[in-house]
DNA sequence: GTGGATGCAATGCAGTTGCATTGCATAGGG
DNA sequence: CCCTATGCAATGCAACTGCATTGCATCCAC
């Protein structure tokens, strides 16, 4: 390796393990209780060990949202290949789109540190750039698979409405089974079946 | 009046006044940069008075919330007021929709505080009840007025797509023009035309 | 008047925050 | 064998938090 490295830790691992314990404390204290001393508490280190690692809590946070959308992309990339090869468009965005929504208890904390992150980010520009790169991409991923006309236009509206099933799920206003019925009915609109999932 | 009253000043004017100030706090600067002397400040008054009006900060956040869903309300009455007698669905359902989209500058800022609040309740559940009655309200309306069948999966799908668009304006990844094209997008799509707003 | 309720300001207090600083243990490289 | 870079703990500090308390000015009922 190119560093001097007289050390002995994964400093990658470390940052990590301090950015899960944020996320464990975002997810059911909300990013508000997110302070240098309970992240470290959470992480069972010391609060001068996070400091050592992030110089600033913004820095910290900023981590820590990376983390989250490299997570996302995990978990769709995954999905995807559990499919076999050359599945349906229609199928393809279906799983998708079921694997970013929080619709498992396991996801919904995930789902709540990023809707934390997202109210964030809509008063601190400064993350936003990346999350609008993302969003611009599966945009112009969708829209690739999609038929008919104007596909923008219709990415752009599936995109949505799948945060808007996220943002619903997380408040408990549409159950599981709802959200996925919702999901249906619209890429039955979409593609012109009538076909459940 | 019913009460004793040696009072000279109205009780609900003041709340309003500070949960403004709140709200503008939160616009500008996140739910958690929220404190009594902050809101305080930022409604020109002192931090002793805010707490003479709400005992606890908890009790000025729930004022502030119903604030913000009350003006919802009037905001979409006033929207399909200013629709004639006997709009058509589609018509109607636009009109509301863009009513509740953070389309323009004084708006969004509405709409960063109900994200807020949003994740807010997401993790602290007392609130979550009336945001909840709000929307199984809305989807409960908008069934009504969809043609086709499965109008529930469809409402639900429309107001999810709209809280999407929401969430995706406010965070800067869609333009106010990109959110309405998806929006009547999707409008067609339930009504079967092809005919733009 | 006078008594009591009310509107509001001011202050105090314990707890928490982000961050800077200091101290020390280790561990390779020279 | 030193010695310098590193990992990490501990402490300190000013700022801030929500809230309780106190004090005073006003105003209405009597």
């Amino acid at each position: 390796m190119i560093e001097v490295m007289p050390k002995k830790v994964d400093h990658q691992e470390r940052r990590t393990l301090i950015a899960d314990a944020l996320m464990r404390v975002a997810a059911d204290q909300g990013l508000e209780a997110v302070s240098l001393r309970h992240v470290a508490a959470e992480a069972g280190v010391s609060a001068g060990m996070v400091q050592h690692y992030f110089r600033t809590k913004d820095e910290m946070m900023a981590f820590a949202l990376a983390v989250i959308r490299e997570r996302s992309q995990i978990r769709v990339t995954e999905a995807l290949a559990r499919l076999g090869p050359d599945p349906s468009p229609r199928l393809l965005l279906r799983t998708m789109i079921a694997a970013l929504l929080p619709l498992a208890e396991r996801t919904r904390d995930d789902g709540r540190v990023a809707l934390a992150f997202l109210a964030y980010t809509a008063v601190r520009p400064a993350a936003a750039p990346s999350l609008r790169e993302d969003t611009v991409r599966l945009v112009g991923f969708i829209a690739s698979v999609l038929p008919g006309r104007d596909a923008d236009a219709a990415a752009a509206g599936l995109l949505a409405l799948m945060e808007g099933l996220g943002v619903y799920l997380l408040g408990g206003q549409y159950t599981a089974e709802q959200a996925l019925r919702a999901l249906d009915a619209h890429l039955d609109l979409l593609f012109g079946s009538s076909t459940g999932a």
